[in-house]
DNA sequence: AGTATAACCTGTCTGC
DNA sequence: TGCAGACAGGTTATAC
């Protein structure tokens, strides 16, 4: 369920709401989750980061805990200690709430970190960084790759999931199945802008809640209203019915008028 | 090198 | 109603 803008949302959340706040203790519900959690008990919590699709929280007296959300997992902040439906994990904070991991499939992972190494070594170019510019983007687009696999392999940029990749080509005007050696200098920076201005969009407007994300709160996200062809069956643009196919695995939609094949298209 | 498939999991929906 | 099969926002290992 999460890709970078529903992580990000959580985080924003999050960050002022544990910032501050000393971890009592921690009860992991689920074996699959565990931890040294004597690692993190007892420690303040200083901050909380994003790295692709991975929060990071900060602890004062160094290192920080990883977690990824897999594909159903949820990240609620509770008053009372009212158990919830697939709770894996359970943090009890100094202000006496609650920071409950929830996570249906088990596809999640959590870990204690020391560095930043570990993590950084296996994602690449951040879309919210500083260090994502067209420059740098450009340096990846090389290859016979085709765009969707690009898109969903984290070692390039990172933080793109499957809904994402078809909405960024869609407004790219990019076929799926282009391959990156065949982009023009327009078409690599009509990439390059369109994976910013999708994630932001989605970012400000709170996430994509299909059926599983939720916010810190347990509130749903927007931008599903706003999807322009995933799940979708004609292009807003021109009304063309959309194409689902299977590509790199997974469902991908995009228009075949607006986001022609290779070979036909672009007219400079 | 690039792509496909299975595996790890559980839940939901569709069609027979 | 029951049941099989497809499908779901994730990553990783292995095979062709």
């Amino acid at each position: 369920m999460p890709e970078l803008p529903e992580v990000e949302v959580l985080r924003r959340e999050l960050e002022p709401l544990l910032r501050g706040k000393r971890i009592v203790r921690v009860e992991i519900r689920d074996p699959r989750c565990s931890f040294p959690k004597e690692a993190v008990e007892g420690k303040t919590v200083t901050g909380v980061r994003r790295l692709g699709k991975y929060l990071l929280f900060d602890l004062a007296e160094g290192g920080y805990l990883a977690l990824h959300l897999g594909m159903t997992g949820k990240l609620l902040l509770a008053k009372e200690n009212v158990p919830q439906k697939h709770e894996r994990m359970d943090i009890l904070l100094s202000s006496g709430e609650h920071l409950l991991f929830c996570d249906t499939r088990r596809l999640g992972k959590i870990a204690f970190l020391q560095e930043g190494k570990e993590l950084s070594e296996k994602l690449g170019l951040d879309p919210l960084s500083p260090a994502y510019t067209l420059e740098n983007v450009r340096a990846l687009l090389e290859g016979r790759r085709r765009l969707k696999d690009f898109l969903l392999d984290q070692r390039g940029i990172c933080g793109i999931g499957n809904i994402y990749a078809s909405e960024i080509l869609f407004r790219a005007r990019l076929h799926p199945e282009r391959a990156l050696s065949s982009l023009s200098e327009a078409e690599k920076a009509r990439l390059f802008v369109a994976v910013r201005e999708v994630l932001e969009e989605a970012i400000e407007e709170r996430g994509t809640t299909i059926r599983d994300f939720r916010r810190t709160l347990g509130e749903e996200g927007n931008f599903q209203h706003l999807l322009a062809v995933y799940g979708k069956s004609h292009c807003p643009s021109c009304g063309t019915p959309i194409v689902r196919k299977v590509i790199a695995s997974r469902s991908t939609y995009f228009c075949p008028r607006c986001q022609p094949p290779e070979g036909k298209g672009e007219t400079p």
